[in-house]
DNA sequence: TATAGTTGTCTATATCAATAGACAAATTTA
DNA sequence: TAAATTTGTCTATTGATATAGACAACTATA
């Protein structure tokens, strides 16, 4: 059977060009497995009058995905399907990076890129109940699944409780083990907020996304089970590779 | 105070116009409360500079956000904030429209725009817990606050058990009062799927928003207490409106 | 009432996005 | 092998996007 690509129609002069809004479309049709791994896409001719565009307008957002790495172009033979439907990422009560992908990555791994310490600003005081200005130590972090980035986060822990976790972090690859080190060996999501926007230019850097890309960001506290806050936390997920299961809380 | 707006670069051929980028920064910022309802934007010419583009762009991002009903630009005054962050929507056992709402909207109801009876596709069966092609009822809704469209959603029932919701939604504007006449006095979220993804043609209509916008969409199965499948939906929030605020369930 | 600061309008130019058509190059199929 | 199908490349044209500069119109303030 030929993949379903939706037939609703595209917005002219919109600030979103025409190839950047058909790449979304087939982004989209592959998330939600309209596509099998090594699909051949409908051919340039085919999609240009599916959306009444001009073949070479279609090319572009093809151009996009190929270089993107969605995609494969073979000439003579066609487009074809290169990535997997998006990675559910449960969130929950228990919200564990490694854990909540298993099954669906063989290798899922947490990167430090940098740590810093810094006086908590207004949000971040206010999650970790803490005086504004209180130093916090900042983790910056990338969470990859079988060596694609799947989200970055920023995570924020009281300077003088945590002293040491950026080296425990880089050394183990895993909150959950980092704070084990601190005596917690468990923890809990109070709160999560959730909102989209664009990605921005450091996210696009990250996340190895194209710019046009659109991040899920939540921002999340996590508490030890009698309630006291460890963890302050935004992360952001591209919304083409991972989309988040909300399970009980 | 001058309002904070991020600093962070834009990307040139990108798929996605300058003006389009910079209006959405400057909806952000006004959504996470960076510029108060009615306060001043920076100049045009400072906006120009901060973002390294022309100042001619800037006033392009400026007219679209006027037009959507966000900022009101005053010639020899400045350019003022009108609407207010984001509306915060609830997510987890007990999701209700209007509960949930309730205190950040003083006027909120949903709107029947359509129902039909249609064979079930696939995923509504699977998500039902019926063979595919069983009759089911769709109710296409909108939800309001405050006048201002907020949620889309469509909502697939069981067209046997549930014969004459579409007359009971239309009558009470309420999904929770048209379930309690078949004699479900209470539902809960048995499971979210969340994504995100650009509003196509019929979510920039329904929700009266402008091309290049982002929705959140969640994918949901609400089951009774005792765990019998009654309901299953997709609903489209748009980003710049809501975020979701996800809670116990 | 000047003056400074701000948005509004106009002209001009360069680049990107999209359309149009033709044909080449590679692959599959009859 | 020949024909059909598909992606790749090229030229040309049009409209949207972005830059640049100048000045008008309006507001607030010294």
């Amino acid at each position: 059977m030929v993949g379903q690509l939706a037939a609703d129609s595209i917005e002219r002069r919109s600030g979103v060009s025409l190839w950047r809004q058909i790449a979304d479309k087939i982004l989209h049709a592959i998330a939600i497995g309209d596509f099998a791994e090594n699909a051949a896409l409908p051919p340039e001719v085919a999609l240009a009058e599916r959306y009444g565009v001009n073949r070479h307008t279609v090319r572009s957002a093809i151009a996009a995905l190929v270089q993107e790495g969605v995609l494969r172009a073979e000439q003579g033979r066609g487009t074809f399907v290169l990535s997997r439907k998006r990675l559910s990422y449960p969130i929950g009560a228990r919200t564990r990076f490694s854990a909540g992908l298993q099954g669906q990555a063989s290798e899922r791994h947490i990167v430090l890129l940098a740590s810093s310490v810094e006086p908590a600003s207004q949000r971040v005081a206010e999650g970790l109940g803490l005086a504004r200005g209180t130093n916090v130590i900042r983790l910056e972090t990338r969470g990859e699944a079988d060596g694609r980035p799947v989200s970055r986060a920023a995570g924020w822990f009281e300077a003088r409780r945590f002293a040491g976790i950026d080296a425990a972090m880089a050394q183990t690859g895993s909150i959950t083990a980092s704070l084990a080190r601190f005596g917690i060996d468990d923890y809990l999501r109070q709160s999560t907020m959730l909102s989209a926007r664009h990605a921005d230019a450091a996210d696009l850097a990250d996340l190895d996304l194209q710019p046009g890309a659109i991040v899920l960001v939540t921002v999340a506290v996590n508490v030890t089970p009698d309630g006291q806050p460890i963890q302050f936390s935004e992360s952001r997920f591209p919304a083409e590779r991972v989309e988040l299961k909300l399970s009980a809380l």
